[in-house]
DNA sequence: TGACTGACAGATATTGAAATCTGTCAGTCA
DNA sequence: TGACTGACAGATTTCAATATCTGTCAGTCA
């Protein structure tokens, strides 16, 4: 354990497999020194704080659950189907995190509720790539004209219900697919192109 | 505090008062028949267990909370405009609860946390309401044919960011009525009439 | 007779003393 | 000299003893 020097890197690892090991509630600095042989006062002079350490593992996950989105938003399918593949690929990865390994999930999700900043620049992230489809899609026309941005963070909410971690326990319920499908339908029907002239009893306000 | 006869009514009354009062941790059995003047033996000839009580709390709770939706989805309000008309009354009645008596609030979702068939109705019933107004707007042309139970669901899940009471830490954050307004219309763009022949490059699965 | 009481068993919650943890820093050691 | 240690103060958590609560039921009383 106590090879080479200590680089915070290697502190990174250790609280990573101590907080998989131990849990978010167990987990100590003590824990992660003694994993790698040193005093909890080294860590300190690379960390600035238990939640800092926290922190930084959380980022390396996000980091690492967001590739294969990025992937997929870089990808040159057309805008819609991209954009279909985005949220179902966010889903999924989602669901399996959670039915796959409930306790790690769990792991997450408390680091993430301690990280309010962290986590609100990931969103920020995802939304970004939402817009670039968004953007793609008005580009060639798949889409009618809207704001990238606006229409992302419009997206992002309306699916919020199939992969905030809050609202997990809903994920098993029977039917659960087929209304994420609904919705999915229902939402890209709004972003088609602009329509015959819209008819309208009043013009709504 | 001892009038009358013990009803399952004036129980009801009390043990709202006592849940207000005291919160969902402390309020007991026996603060309710404290409150009665009688004994908590008494209770359970009226209900069979704490849950069941602090169940049919939350039933008239709910009752209550939905009356004005009813009352929006009865009306003849154009479609569009009604459906309109009835998320923005849900979130703001939500909103509401939620700044206006944060401790009540929390005690309402203490006690759904715990009925969790209730809460099924609950939402079975705000989404038949929702699906009414779907089928008026269907046959009024307002809307393009679509299932309304299926789409009612869609629309309730797209929304859950602003209404479900989990997320209410969400509600005060920067922007909130804009995107909350850009969600709306989006999902009513999605809902409005057949549009020209879609444009696709493939036919989307 | 039937609504109500109150004592009881087992389950749950509270409490405060003891243990552990976080974050610091003067001192060690290579 | 600078990475690391380990003892320390104050904050937080644990744990077991104690108290309270839930749900039952034989018995009271009007």
């Amino acid at each position: 354990m106590n090879d080479s020097v200590l680089t915070p890197e290697r502190i990174l690892a250790a609280a990573e497999d101590v907080l998989r090991r131990y849990g978010p509630g167990k987990a100590t600095v003590v824990d992660v020194a003694q994993a790698l042989g040193v005093s909890h006062g080294s860590v300190y002079r690379h960390f600035a704080s238990k939640a800092a350490l926290r922190e930084a593992v959380l980022r390396g996950w996000l980091a690492r659950s967001m590739a294969p989105l990025q992937a997929i938003a870089n990808s040159r399918t057309p805008p819609p189907a991209r954009l279909r593949q985005w949220f179902s690929t966010l889903r999924q990865a989602k669901r399996d995190n959670v039915l796959g390994d409930p306790e790690l999930f769990a792991t997450y999700s408390a680091l993430a509720a301690e990280a309010g900043e962290a986590i609100a620049e990931h969103k920020a992230r995802m939304q970004q790539q939402i817009a670039s489809i968004l953007a793609a899609g008005v580009a060639s026309g798949d889409f009618r004209a809207l704001d990238p941005p606006a229409a992302a963070r419009a997206l992002f909410d309306a699916t919020a219900r199939f992969h905030y971690p809050g609202l997990s326990h809903l994920w098993n319920q029977p039917g659960e697919d087929a209304a994420f499908a609904q919705l999915l339908d229902l939402l890209l029907a709004g972003l088609a192109p602009a329509p015959a002239p819209t008819r309208r009893r009043k013009p709504a306000r």
